[in-house]
DNA sequence: CGCGACGTTGATTTGCCTCAACGATTGTGG
DNA sequence: CCACAATCGTTGAGGCAAATCAACGTCGCG
């Protein structure tokens, strides 16, 4: 990926670094494009990358023993994406990967990245407070959808991810929310008449 | 806490320390006992302190707007426990800790483990890779919870967790797995029948 | 021993799902 | 650029798992 490390400094945001780490950098980050439709891992995949997004739509489904998709994580400009739960655990892939819209990604594989962790001690601060965010949203999300309804849960959707919801289709959000294509629709047209 | 430094060793398992360490280490976690009943955290308290716990059974819950409980985590000896919501985003608890049995637990606060991150960067690895553990567990609970029924969940529950089954109350695994009381009983009830 | 907390059981309700059919929109080849 | 198929979204009827409400056993602590 050489040339444009202005990328570098957008991912790593507040850090910064000596031209020699930044070579390191750079030599694990790989830019791949995809094409929407396009998936970039697939249910039992082994997962050995995590995906750094520069730009496009992406998300991130659960299939079930029923067949039933849960959207776990939409992803857009600026956001990480993979399938967590193998990548930490360094097991098969319980997720697909799907391609909303054309995307460009960053690449960088698990052990590029522990490496990275042991040469470049701040990163792995920045990954860790990065990871203690992420499960403190995803548990509030989870508590929310306990004690909410559909349509609230819609509701807040909808305005927690403007950007989003124009992007994806209607059962990518149902999913997302816990219900079915059938429901939101009826949510919409319940919203619609008051 | 001086004196039984064998307990550090105990929590981080497979890390070893120098003399000098060890004082460190020492010197930021303090043993705290409670009473089956007591509460080591209300709702919406201020969270500077995670515990690891040496001995006991607690449990964390959220209580949501219409004052109904979802049990998060159960507690018992070698795990730790926080409101990691709160704890992580240095915002107020949404959390109430409660102890189930009597509890013996070292407990550190955050600025403390900040500090002891950048004086033993190992312990950071040690957290992270918890961390990452516990995140890729909670999700796949999360998954499960979605396409299983209640029986399922019950079922999963006292094979996963029977040590804890005998020593919480019905209603905290009600609330634990999702359903009310009343459906338990009729749960259990009908399981026996088989 | 007595009282409050906990657990069980029954009757009824409800939010969402399933199944089915029918519009609307999208995108692709001729 | 249109035509037409495939995909996506909407609407309706009926069903079901679990919630709610209410009453009654039972256990365990002070």
């Amino acid at each position: 990926m050489r040339s444009d490390n202005t990328k570098i400094k957008e991912i790593f945001k507040d850090l910064s670094f000596s031209n020699e780490q930044i070579k390191i950098i750079e030599s694990v980050f790989y830019k791949v494009k995809f094409k929407k439709g396009d998936t970039l891992l697939n249910d039992n995949d082994n997962v050995d990358y995590q995906y750094y997004i520069l730009d496009g739509c992406l998300r991130s489904y659960h299939i079930d023993s029923h067949g039933k998709e849960h959207t776990v994580q939409f992803g857009i400009k600026d956001w990480w994406i993979s399938d967590y739960t193998a990548f930490f655990l360094e097991s098969n892939a319980i997720m697909t990967i799907e391609v909303i819209q054309d995307a460009t990604m960053y690449r960088i594989s698990r052990a590029d990245k522990e490496e990275l962790y042991a040469q470049i001690p701040p990163i792995e601060t920045f990954f860790r407070i990065k990871l203690e965010r992420a499960f403190a949203a995803f548990q509030k999300r989870i508590l929310s959808n306990l004690s909410q309804t559909a349509t609230e849960r819609y509701l807040n959707f909808i305005k927690a991810y403007p950007n989003i919801e124009k992007s994806v289709k209607n059962y990518h959000i149902a999913s997302y929310l816990g219900i079915t294509t059938e429901s939101l629709s009826r949510i919409r047209k319940e919203l619609s008449n008051n």
